[in-house]
DNA sequence: TAGTGGTCTAGACCACCAC
DNA sequence: TGGTGGTCTAGACCACTAG
């Protein structure tokens, strides 16, 4: 492996060349990686330090591994990861699995909030996603998905557009979020929230405005989420 | 080190250890541990073992590492780990630290659900500390917290309470707070927390009830805090 | 049985800090 | 200069999986 003239540790670079890979689509989701032997002999490393670049990498949830079995790249579209990110919960502490409608899909220019939030400064084009969530048919959550087109170039006429987005992003572009930042308000709903959530004028919800941060760092999603806390809460463990 | 039955790898037996030592007031917080030979020669094992057991550690914000000084048992109460847990931000994203008055401390018996979330059984009475703080001379945030009096003996009788609780726990009561969960909701502000707040009537607020576990796992404080979003948001990252 | 990841050890060398 | 943690290597053995 070509060191960098600027100091990284070995393990690191193992790190990012691993990353490369699968940001490059050499390594796809559910793809096996080659084993700790081979990956260090074909970097030049010892096992032990490709070792330690592959462990962290599971701790960040990008690459999964099972003894005896071998070493994959995360399917971020499994049941159980998919809804890592999604921290509504019933007040008891079960998980809310809902379903999904879209409502609306338009393709626009970004408002400067949009072009902030997704660092866009050239291709302004962005997809805008109406989505109501159910759960056990009552509306619960109605939010509005910004893409950039540039990102995600097509999905404006995407027919099939599954109950998770992510999954999406994943299958066909290739994009894995592995990070999310939410920043949650309360507000009062307006009318087209309360119309969508079926919510009496002046009810409080939780609004979440929420940054989706793909394996290479970049920011490709900006949402907002309005939720009514009346039967679910948002949650959420910090350690 | 003894090999317990049930087989545990050396290096979490080594994990377990450290962290009854620092249970048990062995080590306290601030306190300096011994090197990674050392440690390694007292419990038998070698120096990458304990090493392993020290990063995994380091990686829960219970012990922190400096090359060439040592490895030191956090202090939560230092200002950049105080705030670990204090999730309030201004939404151009700056940290914000606010100053806090305590309103009144009272002591009487859980209600059901502070019992629930406390797992009290036994000793049921608790001391509820009704809490403002204040950003710039505004008041931000109202809250009440929940302490057992079992577990935290006289903290009723407390002159001296500082901005942040978890270091009195952490000096007074040798409790250290790895972790905490918050359940958020958006509600109306009702008579009390508008008045805390300054707020008009009817104004939605940020309602976060929270659980905070000590290191071995207990949950030992709950609180609710009501707080304005208009100017401050909630803001969490998730991996 | 062969191949994988998981644990554990021993030792070398480097970078940082304090005296 | 001596002691600390940080990186890197090499190799042994164990546990799990699959054919």
């Amino acid at each position: 492996m070509t060191v960098s003239t600027k100091y990284r540790p070995l393990y690191q670079q193992v790190y990012d060349e691993i990353v490369k890979r699968i940001g490059d689509g050499y390594w796809k989701a559910g793809d096996s990686l080659p084993s700790e032997f081979a990956l260090a002999d074909e970097l030049g490393v010892s096992q032990g330090t490709t070792r330690k670049a592959l462990n962290q990498l599971v701790a960040e949830n990008i690459l999964r591994r099972r003894q005896g079995k071998g070493t994959y790249v995360s399917e971020h579209s499994n049941e159980s990861s998919l809804y890592r990110f999604f921290r509504y919960r019933e007040p008891e502490g079960d998980a809310v699995i809902p379903e999904t409608q879209i409502q609306s899909v338009k393709t626009r220019q970004a408002t400067a909030k949009e072009q902030s939030k997704l660092n866009l400064s050239e291709n302004l084009n962005v997809v805008e996603m109406a989505r109501l969530r159910t759960f056990k048919d009552k509306p619960v959550i109605y939010e509005k998905v910004i893409q950039p087109l540039a990102v995600f170039p097509g999905i404006d006429q995407e027919l099939e557009i599954p109950n998770s987005l992510y999954a999406l992003y994943q299958e066909k572009y290739g994009i894995s979020i592995v990070e999310v930042t939410d920043e949650l308000h309360a507000v009062i709903a307006d009318h087209e929230v309360s119309e969508q959530l079926n919510l009496p004028e002046n009810s409080p919800v939780l609004m979440n405005e929420r940054s989706s941060t793909n394996i290479d760092g970049r920011v490709v999603e900006w949402s907002v989420a309005y939720c009514c806390t009346k039967n679910f809460v948002y949650s959420v463990t910090i350690k």
